[in-house]
DNA sequence: TAACAGGAGATGG
DNA sequence: CCATCTCCTGTTA
């Protein structure tokens, strides 16, 4: 995920940051919560004047290897107040009693580490408080850990006059604790980007992998991305091109050759590309298997019209993988959306001359034939989620980054459906019915905990 | 009562 | 042909 950062250009590259900024925000409020519970952590050990030095801390390597770091010692004073979620293990740990053990998390990427005291047992580790008592987690069982002074923490103090129970430790998931480092922002950014591309190339009725797309979605897109930037139409003047064709062009080609509006077709093609190529996991059947070296050796045998020739890179490195078109799990090559190369043109020439195979490899369909595009469910689903126009009443994300969600209002969900469909007797039942179709698809299921009208995307159509 | 699950025939692009 | 649409029966919360 780290290269996309570098791959993202001008000028969307003020709206990723835009997206990134969003992100650290919603940090910084995580990091609120994180601030308190070590505060109320540090109140508790001081209350208690319990000297972290003396506790048996275990401590868990950077990669949590808890077996290279075993418990070594255990304290010789454990107070009546302590609570139970504090009070040391036993050596031998009876199995009905909860276990408790510190361990200490790095914080990104810095050396200062988090404490977190976690329960054992049962299904997993859970966090019960934290604090930033240790500050060398590569340490062994020695580190020095030193208790913060009552004065050196705003939170502290304000929480000194709020607290008044000890108990009042907000149990919490591990994870939700876990710094979100740099990556998982990156990741999560392009997420968001993968959703703006995704709604846009549906409103554009085109696939949203570019590797996917025939000569006639490259024209669409690029007359989309003219009338975005409020430009004159530069796709007439284009010799028409295919999908893998334009993704392998060098970037700088555009800017080189079409100027400003150049550069804003090559940032929306590495941001469609980058976009692309962050599916976790690819549905059976949703990708394509593109011979990339056969795919070369076609570019290099082509000659391709004035306007675009000049540039054609022979790296296409990054192609590495391909991605599921929005329209169905098998629809993923431009083959059968209705493209026919024309005869008479040097670039269908070279398809069909040259490189049948190739043509093959990157069409499940070879004959070409397709579908007059409509949207599916899932697309229009999706689409009301991502929506800027409020849908949030009648349909919303649980979790955003599962691909959750919930219908808040089935009768609106379907009478929207219906008016796009020109479906005047779509109801919920119907809806649900068709939504249910996708189960066995792997496209829509039910969340492990069947919930009522909540559903979850399937991996790779997040 | 609404939502859910899934079979089965019809429909339209 | 395929993605629904429609109608249906039976189940679950």
């Amino acid at each position: 995920m780290s290269t996309l950062v570098g791959n993202i250009p001008f000028p969307l590259i003020e709206q990723y940051r835009t997206m990134v900024k969003d992100l650290e925000l919603e940090e910084e409020e995580s990091k609120c919560v994180t601030r308190q519970l070590q505060a109320k952590g540090r109140y508790f050990m001081d209350y208690h004047g319990i000297d972290i030095k003396e506790e048996p801390l275990v401590y868990a390597s950077q990669d949590n290897n808890m077996a290279a770091n075993p418990i070594s010692s255990y304290p010789d004073v454990v107070t009546d107040e302590m609570p139970n979620f504090l009070r040391p293990l036993p050596r031998t740990v009876p199995s009905q009693a909860p276990a408790y053990q510190v361990a200490s998390v790095p914080i990104s990427n810095q050396t200062k580490t988090s404490t977190y005291i976690t329960e054992l047992g049962g299904s997993g580790c859970t966090l019960v408080t934290s604090g930033d008592f240790l500050t060398d987690s590569s340490s062994s069982s020695n580190s020095s850990c030193t208790p913060p002074s009552v004065d050196d923490s705003l939170d502290y103090l304000d929480l000194d006059q709020q607290t008044l129970s000890l108990y009042d430790f907000e149990p919490m998931d591990a994870k939700q604790c876990e710094s979100a480092d740099t990556s998982e922002r990156l990741e999560e950014a392009v997420m968001l980007m993968r959703d703006v591309i995704h709604k846009d190339c549906a409103e554009l009725d085109i696939p949203y992998d570019p590797l996917a797309w025939n000569p006639e979605h490259v024209r669409k897109w690029i007359t989309w991305v003219c009338q975005k930037n409020k430009v004159h139409d530069v796709s007439v003047n284009l010799y028409p091109i295919d999908g893998p064709t334009l993704c392998s062009l060098d970037p700088n080609y555009f800017s080189q050759n079409l100027g400003e509006i150049g550069r804003m077709i090559s940032s929306e093609l590495e941001l469609s590309k980058a976009a692309n190529r962050c599916f976790p996991n690819p549905p059976k059947g949703a990708y394509i298997t593109v011979d990339y070296e056969r795919h070369q050796q076609w570019l290099d045998s082509t000659t391709l019209a004035p306007c675009l020739s000049p540039a054609l890179s022979t790296s296409s490195s990054s192609l590495d993988s391909s991605t599921p078109g929005p329209h169905s799990e098998d629809d993923t090559s431009y083959s059968k959306y209705n493209y026919r190369p024309d005869k008479n043109s040097q670039f269908s020439t070279k398809m069909s001359n040259n490189d049948e195979n190739f043509n093959r490899i990157l069409a499940k369909h070879p004959t070409g034939r397709g579908h007059k595009q409509t949207i599916h469910l899932w697309q229009f689903l999706k689409e009301l989620l991502l929506s800027k126009e409020n849908h949030h009443d009648c349909i919303r994300w649980l979790d955003r980054k599962a691909g959750i969600f919930k219908i808040e209002d089935s009768k609106k969900v379907a009478l929207l459906w219906g008016t796009r469909k020109n479906r005047p007797a779509m109801n919920y039942d119907k809806l649900s019915r068709s939504v249910r179709q996708y189960y066995k698809k792997g496209i829509i299921k039910k969340t492990e905990q069947s919930k009522r009208l909540v559903y979850q995307f399937c991996a790779g159509y997040l």
